[in-house]
DNA sequence: TGAATTCATATCGCGCACGATTAAATCGTT
DNA sequence: AACGATTTAATCGTGCGCGATATGAATTCA
């Protein structure tokens, strides 16, 4: 009752897993996360948080959808993230009296301090990844123009 | 009261988004997922319940265990999808008899069926990705060594 | 000016990911 | 046979991502 085959067999190979771009990219993304959990618990950040720090260390005072352009993410996502960040007293999110639809999102003294402890990550993650430096550019060129 | 510098400024490079290859598997792995949605909801699948589908259309009765290892999940992420699998009638979950450990994953009709509408995705998405097949192949195994 | 439209963010619901814990079955050692 | 250790899934809680929708402010234009 094993192994029995699928309805059509000619393109298997089309549909391996191995084969897959997608599933690549999703396994990396994924260990990608695992790697810096345990770098960025210190710091009491997740990883998509890390993320949001990186934009506005910077350019601090932003609106919400300027990180949402540089983040690739939406308000549904976003609006949640920061408000985690307010709670750890990390940003403040107000009103821009400009113009009442945007919300500023400034870093506070905690939230700028906070960089000096990051500053170590990305040397971490190099050593963690043992990938030669140029390839490691080029790797990371090639995905940019995957998320045009 | 833009612009401010933040505490230290000479390691600034390392920590832009820009330099990030974290931040562009992150994107792109985002974008992969966007661009599979359209296709997949025609097949009623996620993104994820996809991927487990390729790994039981290469071969169908697995137990859980098998299918994380194929996919790098445990079974806190398997076990719910593969329940909404079953929930849709595409898969069986059933205890092995031979190790009651075990729960053992087969497809049903109607999931082996579903592999004749699969098979065109990988063309779509290979034309909306618009990059030569070498150059694919080429990023999907270096992707596969930062997921080793 | 007032109504319609557009814009910026927030809210809601669903489905992941995953660490931590739990429960049950099996194995190993005595 | 007994019992502690290991293996396998399931459960739970938190935090994303994102589609769909809502809300309110600004802008357009009739």
């Amino acid at each position: 009752m094993s192994q029995k085959p699928a309805s059509s067999d000619q393109p298997v190979e089309i549909l391996r897993l191995d084969n897959q771009l997608c599933f690549a990219l999703y396994g990396a993304a994924n260990r990608m996360t695992r790697l810096y959990r345990p770098l960025l618990d210190a710091l009491g950040l997740t990883y998509p948080q890390y993320l949001a720090m990186l934009v506005l260390w910077e350019a601090s005072p932003r609106t919400v959808g300027a990180l949402g352009e540089a983040l690739d993410l939406d308000s549904s996502t976003l609006t949640p993230l920061l408000k985690r960040l307010e709670a750890g007293g990390l940003v403040t999110r107000d009103r821009d009296p400009e113009d009442e639809r945007r919300v500023i999102v400034a870093l506070t003294d905690k939230g700028r301090a906070l960089r000096d402890q990051a500053v170590t990550i990305p040397e971490k993650v190099f050593c963690a990844l043992d990938m030669p430096l140029e390839a490691m550019g080029v790797l990371r060129d090639r995905l940019k123009t995957v998320a045009r």
